[in-house]
DNA sequence: CCGCATCCTAGGCGATACTG
DNA sequence: CAGTATCGCCTAGGATGCGG
């Protein structure tokens, strides 16, 4: 035992905080700011409403790379929706017409997810100096 | 269109910066911590020094539900070690004496996982609501 | 004690085709 | 246009056994 053990406590505290169901709030959260598509849709629905196909398509442009699948986009949104970061709203029935935009709750998580993309590249450059010195001894 | 575009260059700005590959620092840090275990790891290691087989048993009994794999253990602090966030180091052949401990730069990033734990901890209400609501219409 | 190799399963994601 | 259903891939992660 290398590390004190004092302070488990607020350590056990802070792990039961993170989740121990795999849908605890803080688990699941962080499991969305860190998957392929949650943060870039985020950060697009940051600037307005928006409706699905022109946000597949403002997805597909900036991200470069290929193009989110409609299942996905629709996934995602959902997930959102139900977690109460995003509003969906229908107006039209055939063809439907359906926008969605950020919550005020929304609108907090995106302020945490650029916060934390804004550290991140701050970091970055230390980040690939020690990437780079771990490949060399390999 | 339903978005003000003014703005686009911003976007796209930001939505570079969460990267394109998807080893780009951002993309790939965010990604660490929302899987299933790194911060948890980063929780541990933040109390000082542990040996492989001490920090399984730790992660074990404070993160209840089911251990991490030795195997899965090893990826994730080669991982994190490679991008410079935590310092492994050996002393002792057979049998071999390993241990972790987090660099300035993974203190920094705990930090980071810390404040955004704490922010959605802090909204976990909100967001259990809005499932339930959600739910509820199903 | 630590790490690697092997095998296996669950889930995230993409592609396509179909309805209202 | 929005959503669903079906399929197939690929990767994260668990279990076990070996070697240094």
């Amino acid at each position: 035992m290398t590390a004190p053990r004092d302070g488990i406590a607020a350590l056990a505290a802070q792990m039961a905080a993170h989740g121990t169901e795999r849908d605890a709030p803080v688990r699941a959260v962080m499991a969305l700011l860190g998957d392929r598509w949650t943060t870039l849709i985020l950060l697009v629905l940051g600037m307005g409403a928006w409706r699905h196909a022109e946000l597949k398509r403002v997805l597909a442009q900036l991200s470069a790379e290929q193009a989110i699948s409609q299942r996905v986009l629709t996934l995602k949104l959902r997930t959102l929706e139900r977690d109460g970061f995003v509003a969906r709203s229908v107006t039209g029935d055939v063809p439907p017409r359906v926008s969605y935009t950020l919550t005020a709750l929304g609108q907090g998580l995106l302020a945490q997810a650029q916060g934390l993309i804004g550290w991140i590249q701050e970091q970055s450059g230390p980040i690939r100096a020690a990437r780079a010195r771990f490949d060399a001894d390999a």
